[in-house]
RNA sequence: GGGCGAGUGGCGAAAUGGUAGACGCGCUAGUCUUAGGAACUAGUAGGAAACCCCUGUGUGAGUUCGAAUCUCACCUCGCCCACCA
């Protein structure tokens, strides 16, 4: 064994033998105990950056645990290889977007390799690669036929610097999720997959997601957001048979309207505007058309809004009241009308003021005297104002109106949700092409399956503006009807890439199928993935889009599972200086240069070390350094230790020990204890490096202390030594199989069983007992495990100490928590 | 505006009803050394030091023999959603 720790050499070696030897190879099915052990896969969009390394290193860790606990591990790693940045390139660089991917690509996986993480690559995919993307089209056209797959003329949001259309998933605070551009509404007839089929199933089986985090269970509840109410049917009293329906969650204030208000792009609107008004409001409505979508949802804007001459008959008491037209009701919510309840809805209160408009007070607090409202009463309370409804309680009232309304014909009870249909076409190249056919006789056209994949073209122009550059091929948009052969167009529009990883979980299970997109078989019998870790910014989009895809292949026989990802762990941002690591803020750290300077191991101690998993971590110069030279104190301890420690010694009975080598044994079983306990519960690989740092300061005292070593010693000592090993070996694989290797442990460490632990041997001979007087820390004792209750009890009482703070005082009450503390009540 | 989470040394953090601050970073002193930003030893919550003692986990109350931990109110920060009727 070599003085000096060299971690750049010993790392190469390690990782060239462990891939002559294929040690990372899952077999397909075993006798072992499956696990499947999953990072969120890439974007590659260069190199990697620290949050990939920690999300890696802690799936790296997880898997190298349960593959030396016996499992049979899955853990592969691929790329979400189509996106925006690839086309950008070739915009800005004239690169094509094929090329500048799997160049990154190259260069990442040589990363990754680096920080010696344990894939099986030959499982490796990439999205953007015909044998993936044919699949994915395939995917599409299961949805098409299942009738899950529409295309609809529709507002959608429009990126102009991306120059396509986005999700609403994809709409973060007005901005496009990628760019922060503004994100605008264009009229366009677009792919839609019916995701909100799924809703009520979406947001029932987040109570099976028992290893979810409950923040991410929670955003996804909002996200689909489920309200229960009544749609209720308004008659225009100016035209014949013209209603007006809208979508409320409170049914009992209804006889608080005193307006109706529909959105500037309600259907119809046209005809309920006379024309004395026309002017006003098709003035409003050009406006509120060119507002952004930032502006437009303001809640800070004052309302806004014109009447348009119309009005609607309350069908529960006759009244007419007027309709108007205002920004602040939405479009794509429920009926895109809103009754207008002033006294019971802060937005209606806000509009009636602002207009003049009447509020008449329908719910009252119980017991409560008339007065005057100064703002809306949304709280329960006692219905007032309301006919024969008067004096229910309003939840009662809702009931009760909603089956008047069922009665009369005025109405029904309705379940809404906020999710949306998830917008999938892209206008844009560097995706999977969406596999349909538009012939002027037959339509819209699927193309045959036999016919995929429907191949990106490269004759390309890449520098067009506002449309996607597909439409610029003169070999792509031309082919003929699949039904009836004579010349038709293709679809030029790509799919999101969000769909691209909704399903690549499944397909790493069986990558190199070339007929099926997978066989059922052998993915129901791996699935569900254990553990699934990555970045809390997928809580909604990705990790929702994937649930609705096992859902429906599960629907199509495909499956026989309802769920993907048994269990989550979302890891925190990696941050330097308290703020996140980026390239604007000039605070990245390259992982290149820490592998180069301190090697892959320190890199993944110390993104391991500082923070509980699901915790920021702040990226400190200091923070690596100390962990470099814990790994040089590793290296020092087991290299001094060198001639005194072998594979052949047997650790004699327990009682045959001296004291400290009895102590040094208790110490190894301990922190395999601790150390198994702190890896399979919750991940904390902090506190699981802490015990591992106390060990080996254990272990060091243990050496100082000694000039000669007998044969019980170097026993002692080599088991304590050798577990220290096996226990890094998933942190630090290079380092552990390089000294496993040096005194001649067989290869590979990492197909070694993870250290075992003797109950009896793991607790300690003594324990330190508390003695409080009043609650208060007095005094503390030495007593063997366990000692009987009386006799630690009467030792405390009669501890100098002790006597100063109850003699003279009357005895209350003694509690004795074994092995624990003494509490001496006194008065 | 609504929802959720978190507040502990100079810093990252341990401890989820039982000795607060494990482990580490930083700092201080010492040893070794030509020297060291290396290594080793000792110390390091505050009350100047020492034994003792007192105080101390955002603030205030409560439950309990005992609270960082449980309950209530408040303050601050972070995240998510947000004119969703």
């Amino acid at each position: 064994m070599k003085e000096q720790y060299k971690p750049q050499e010993i790392e190469k070696k390690w990782q060239k033998t462990w891939e002559e030897k294929n040690i990372y190879k899952t077999p397909d099915r075993s006798e072992k105990p499956k696990y499947y052990a999953l990072s969120m896969f890439p974007y590659p969009s260069g190199r990697l950056h620290m949050g990939h390394v920690r999300n890696y290193t802690i799936t790296d860790v997880i898997a190298r645990f349960k593959k030396m606990s016996g499992f049979n591990v899955l853990h592969p790693m691929g790329w979400d290889s189509f996106g925006l940045p690839a086309e950008n390139a070739a915009i800005n660089s004239g690169r094509d977007p094929a090329e500048w991917t799997f160049s990154n690509i190259d260069y990442m996986r040589d990363q990754l390799k680096q920080l010696g993480l344990a894939y099986d690559w030959d499982r490796e995919i990439a999205s953007c690669k015909e044998d993936y993307y044919k699949w994915t089209q395939w995917l599409f056209l299961e949805f098409y036929k299942a009738g899950l797959a529409y295309k609809k003329e529709s507002p959608v949001n429009w990126c102009e610097k991306c120059a396509t259309v986005l999700a609403n998933e994809q709409v973060i605070d007005g901005k496009c999720w990628r760019c922060d551009e503004e994100v605008t509404k264009k009229k366009l007839s677009q792919w839609f997959l019916k995701i909100t089929d799924y809703a009520e199933e979406l947001l029932r089986d987040l109570d099976k997601l028992k290893g979810w985090p409950d923040k991410v269970k929670l955003m996804q509840k909002n996200w689909i957001g489920k309200s229960h109410g009544a749609v209720l049917k308004f008659k225009v009293a100016e035209i014949q048979d013209m209603e007006i329906s809208v979508f409320t969650t409170r049914p009992d204030t209804i006889f608080g309207v005193t307006f109706m208000a529909v959105s500037p792009e309600y259907p119809g609107i046209e005809k309920l505007i006379t024309d004395e008004n026309k002017e006003k409001v098709y003035e409003y409505i050009e406006n509120a058309k060119k507002m952004s979508e930032i502006e437009r949802t303001s809640t800070e804007r004052p309302k806004t809004g014109v009447p348009l001459g119309t009005h609607i008959i309350n069908p529960f008491n006759g009244e007419k009241y007027p309709v108007w037209t205002g920004d602040y009701v939405l479009t794509e919510y429920g009926t895109g009308a809103v009754m207008g309840v002033p006294a019971h809805d802060a937005r209606d209160f806000a509009f009636a003021k602002k207009f003049e408009i009447p509020v008449i007070e329908v719910i009252r607090p119980e017991g409560q005297a008339e007065k005057p409202l100064e703002d809306a009463y949304v709280e329960q309370g006692i219905m007032v104002n309301s006919g024969e409804f008067n004096g229910l309680d309003n939840e009662t009232g809702k009931q009760r109106i909603t089956e008047w309304a069922e009665a009369n014909n005025a109405g029904y009870s309705q379940v809404q949700y906020r999710l949306r249909d998830w917008l999938i076409s892209r206008q844009r190249y560097w995706g999977a092409p969406i596999p349909m056919i538009y012939c002027d006789k037959c339509g819209i056209v699927p193309v045959p399956d036999e016919e995929l994949p429907v191949v990106l073209p490269s004759d390309v122009d890449f520098n067009v503006q506002g449309k996607s550059p597909v439409l610029t091929s003169e070999t792509f948009v031309d082919t003929v009807c699949p039904v009836c052969n004579t010349p038709a167009k293709r679809e030029t529009d790509t799919m999101d890439t969000f769909i691209c990883s909704s399903w690549y979980y499944l397909r790493f299970i069986d990558p190199k199928n070339d007929r099926k997109v997978f066989d059922s078989d052998l993915v129901n019998s791996w699935m569900n993935v254990d553990q699934y870790v990555g970045g809390i910014e997928h809580a909604i989009l990705h990790l929702l889009y994937s649930r609705f895809f096992v859902k429906f292949l599960r629907d199509r026989g495909l499956l026989n599972f309802d769920e993907p990802f048994e269990n989550l762990l979302t890891q925190g941002m990696v941050l330097k200086g308290g703020v996140k690591m980026s390239k604007s803020k000039g605070n990245t750290v390259d992982p290149d240069e820490i592998f180069e300077n301190y090697g892959a191991d320190t890199a993944r101690l110390f993104i391991l070390s500082d923070s509980p998993p699901e915790r920021d971590f702040d990226w400190t110069d200091a923070g690596v350094e100390g962990c470099y030279k814990f790994l040089n104190r590793v290296w020092r301890l087991i290299y001094n230790c060198s001639g005194k420690i072998s594979f052949n010694y047997a650790i004699p009975a327990v009682d045959s020990l001296s004291k400290e080598n009895r102590d040094l044994l208790r110490t190894t079983h301990k922190t395999i204890k601790g150390i198994k306990e702190d890896i399979s519960s919750e991940f904390q690989f902090n506190t699981a490096i802490s015990k591992c740092r106390e060990f080996v300061n254990a272990i060091y005292d243990y050496t100082n202390k000694k000039k000669d070593y007998t044969d019980d010693d170097k026993a002692v000592l080599s088991g304590a030594i050798f577990t220290l090993i096996r226990l890094l070996a998933p942190i630090t694989p290079h380092l552990a199989e390089e000294v496993w290797s040096e005194f001649g442990g067989e290869f590979s460490i990492h197909e070694k069983p993870f250290p075992e632990f003797d109950e009896n041997l793991a607790k300690a001979e003594n324990v330190t007992i508390a003695i409080q007087v009043n609650g208060k820390l007095r005094d503390t004792i030495e007593m063997p495990l366990n000692a009987p209750k009386e006799d630690v009890e009467s030792l405390a009482l009669s501890r100098e100490k002790v006597r100063g703070y109850i003699d003279g005082k009357q005895l209350a009450k003694v509690i004795v928590v074994p092995n624990r503390l003494v509490n001496v009540v006194v008065k």
